[in-house]
DNA sequence: TATGAATGAGCTTTCATTCAT
DNA sequence: AATGAATGAAAGCTCATTCAT
């Protein structure tokens, strides 16, 4: 039993050291060699833990999942008002600090993988759940705006909870392909004022 | 003398024809023996018109852009009010067919390479431009909409439009991922809604 | 009859301007496209008037034997005294221009493959031939010698001619590989000196 | 743990393989495949201990001058008389065996490599070293002999030396190219007599 | 358990040769 | 006769994976 508990520790640290390296070079340009040096271990050692390169990015897609929902659990606990939890949802979702980038780019590719291949489908399966979640808690904080008149009761609140989450993606995009010009702070500013329609002409 | 080929033209065939298999397989899986049966040429004939596989995505890279030029065109030329402007250009934007998810997802590819290595600079340097006319464009009809009293008159135009164009690619990467569920028509009709705050609670 | 004449001649000029790129690279790095260049013409003529590249090769081997056998007639047929004959044969033998150097290395290069492959033999035969003649030439040269009491009577002509006649290439050699510091001006002198005893300490 | 391997020792081993495909194929047309079944080994493995094609013909040229360096070494300790010395220099020089013949080769590849490209100018240098040490050691003699008034005083040592020493390579290649007529033994014995000058004719 | 030596499948790229014009 | 487009065989090199120690 504390064997498989090593085991798993260990496979997980593997994982972790490797998502640097595999956002830098992406999945099929690293190597176990890489990989291994990372973790400053063999590379048969790799071996020892992982049966093949493709499981490595399955359990690195796990540890993504986690730290992400880490991130937007931490975020989201600390709150109580629905108004002020959304906003916290986007802040978080769009503070981007290093680290963040390297997952999202792990993350893009096991999106690429899985659009093109069927078998890579668990690897995103959590984070599609944890997507879910996030649309399904802002879904709630909108009807929580409408019941506050902040929307109108016609609005389609899964749809647009849809949009918001998805569009958080969106916006990483575009801040990593041009950092010089796209100013995510005042984007993030601007999209919150605009969603919780603080700025709304007609008082 | 030999058959006389307009090799710019071929290149463009070449590039258009390697397009659905990048799309399918990515760049690194991808051999020059696909792209060649994709072109129905020998191996050969492809380094006839290419000096490199990468020179090939370059080539692919410019089509891209074209395309996607063309389409944005096409569909903000037969309007004339900034509003339904707009409106379309979201409609345009998030209309998936078949052809654009190809497009959508060697562009991904190209953004992941962007990231990791300054040479693919060039490749994405198009798109960046196409981004950039979107977002100003996008910023010109919100500054219509603050006169039509649409939008408060502090809307930080020029970051509204930014996030709006940013999260177009949320939105079709969500869409992709998971198109069961993802029902990206009633997404897109909310979204238009929500933009022009044609549901706007308060009269 | 004018027809084949002129095909022979625009063989020997291909044949000429691809010795220089065939020193350069060699004859395995050089293309048919680089001679094809270097001869002012289309790769595809360049084959019809060579079925092979390695026919090309077996016309330069032939121009190269011309060459040589020029020099040194010219060289051998001016002068009457069997010394200095000999001298004037080593100072041709020795006296490298640029030219003589692309020679040397397309000959090197075609001893390799002649030394490497049967089926090269008939592109050296030329040569073999005229350093044969070069050898019979100067045992007759040494043979006059020894009447003249220059060396001993027991002399091999035919030995010593065929070592000198060898070390001319040695010295070609040592010179090319390391121009700057073989004087292969002072060395011809010397040798010529040893070789004419000269120098010979007794009277 | 792996099996513990001497990589250099290795290097050597397979570079000593080498030499004999080398020889009998030629540097570019011998592929890795051909050198790793002359090591006994698989092709992956020769670029576990090579990085490159060249850098096999980095340390096979090594291995050549060690070769070289080994065999004149021993026959010039065993001798003590400056006379007798050039002649066990020139008996060792033209001492022709299948694996002299091999070397010798390699060595005239790498001599029309290191004319063609700078960058084998490494690859010589051991040898061209070799050179001019046996060309040190010629003028040495023949200063010895100049003294025991076998030569004139005036005789250029260096001079005749050099030549002497390139003469070597130049009767190597000649007896190679012609096997069958050139009577190496014959030539190497006359070669002795006619610079020792035992067959002077004067006393 | 930990390691790196060993391996061959598979990829990019080159180029002699053919052939349509 | 002259040309270059077309082609596939063949070679260098990489790397996931296996295995002996």
């Amino acid at each position: 039993m504390p064997r498989i508990v090593d085991r798993d520790k260990k496979r997980s640290e593997i994982a972790q050291k490797a998502i640097e390296v595999l956002a830098k070079r992406g999945f099929q340009a690293t190597t176990i060699q890489d990989i291994a040096d990372a973790a400053g271990l063999g590379k048969g050692t790799v071996y020892h833990y992982f049966k093949t390169k493709e499981e490595i990015l399955s359990v690195v897609s796990e540890e993504i999942f986690h730290e992400m929902e880490r991130s937007f659990g931490a975020a989201l606990l600390r709150i109580d008002k629905p108004m002020e939890k959304l906003s916290a949802l986007i802040e978080e979702a769009l503070h981007v600090t290093e680290d963040v980038e390297h997952l999202f780019i792990v993350y893009t590719e096991l999106w690429l993988m899985n659009i093109r291949e069927d078998k890579y489908n668990d690897y995103m399966s959590f984070i599609k759940n944890l997507h879910n979640d996030l649309k399904n808690l802002t879904a709630k904080m909108i009807d929580e705006g409408k019941k506050q008149g902040l929307w109108d009761k016609d609005t389609d609140s899964d749809a647009l909870a849809a949009y918001l989450v998805a569009s958080f993606d969106g916006v990483v995009v575009h801040y990593m392909m041009d950092k010089g010009n796209f100013d995510i702070r005042r984007v993030t500013k601007e999209f919150i004022r605009f969603v919780l329609r603080q700025g709304k002409p007609e008082r």
